[in-house]
DNA sequence: CAGCATCCATCATGATACTG
DNA sequence: CAGTATCATGATGGATGCTG
């Protein structure tokens, strides 16, 4: 059973991509993507994020080895997060991902429109 | 505005991947790209689905224009579930997803465990 | 065979308040 | 500034039973 550059889809497989491919880290991931930011960046960036769900997601994308972060022990400390390398080989397939939605989403859309009709 | 490549991450481009690259629809997409299957044969193939989860997962599909949903109106009726073009299309990035997890793992594991130990 | 309806547990998310 | 802790709640997922 050989199968050229067919996928296993394990469950270790499933599980690294629902870490790093939910809502609030494709946004974050794009954020730092350009450049490091701090954690009130990213809540400016990503508007609607509460701290929570960005805190979640910074740490699961850290313990990934998403992304870096950088503690400044200054007085107020300064808390900097940059992207990987590994981080970014994923951001090369999220914008894939991207440009995919932004090609078929027409498609898509007729596809949604068809569907509501009928059903 | 052009943007070579570069994505824009809206909501609507983030909302048509939530419901393409769950959990369950992975691995539908990945059973129904080889030939088509019906419900209860999907089933069997990805084994730990409920019915519910998998009804909602190909609804979602099917709505999206993933998979196309073919009724036999026989004596029991047969419902015949297979992939699109657009389907596949997806499929291809799935797989290239699925190559990143697999070429990463490793590192991604090793910065678990770090991550674990110092933490 | 291919679902739908219901109930229930769990979880993710949000709002709010507090801290080194 | 960069979080943690707590509580409330709404969405999800599973188990079970029923149907054309």
């Amino acid at each position: 059973m050989q199968e050229t550059g067919s996928p296993k889809l394990t469950e270790q497989h499933r599980e690294l991509l629902d870490q790093v491919l939910d809502k609030w880290s494709l946004q974050v991931l794009d954020a730092l993507c350009e450049r490091p930011l701090r954690f009130n960046d990213l809540r400016r960036v990503i508007p609607v994020v509460t701290q929570k769900s960005l805190t979640a997601a910074l740490r699961r994308l850290e313990r990934n080895g998403m992304v870096e972060r950088i503690v400044t022990s200054t007085r107020p400390v300064a808390v900097e997060y940059r992207i990987t390398q590994l981080g970014r080989s994923l951001q090369e397939l999220i914008d894939a991902l991207l440009h995919w939605t932004t090609v078929t989403l027409p498609a898509v859309e007729r596809a949604r429109a068809r569907f509501d009709d009928h059903a």
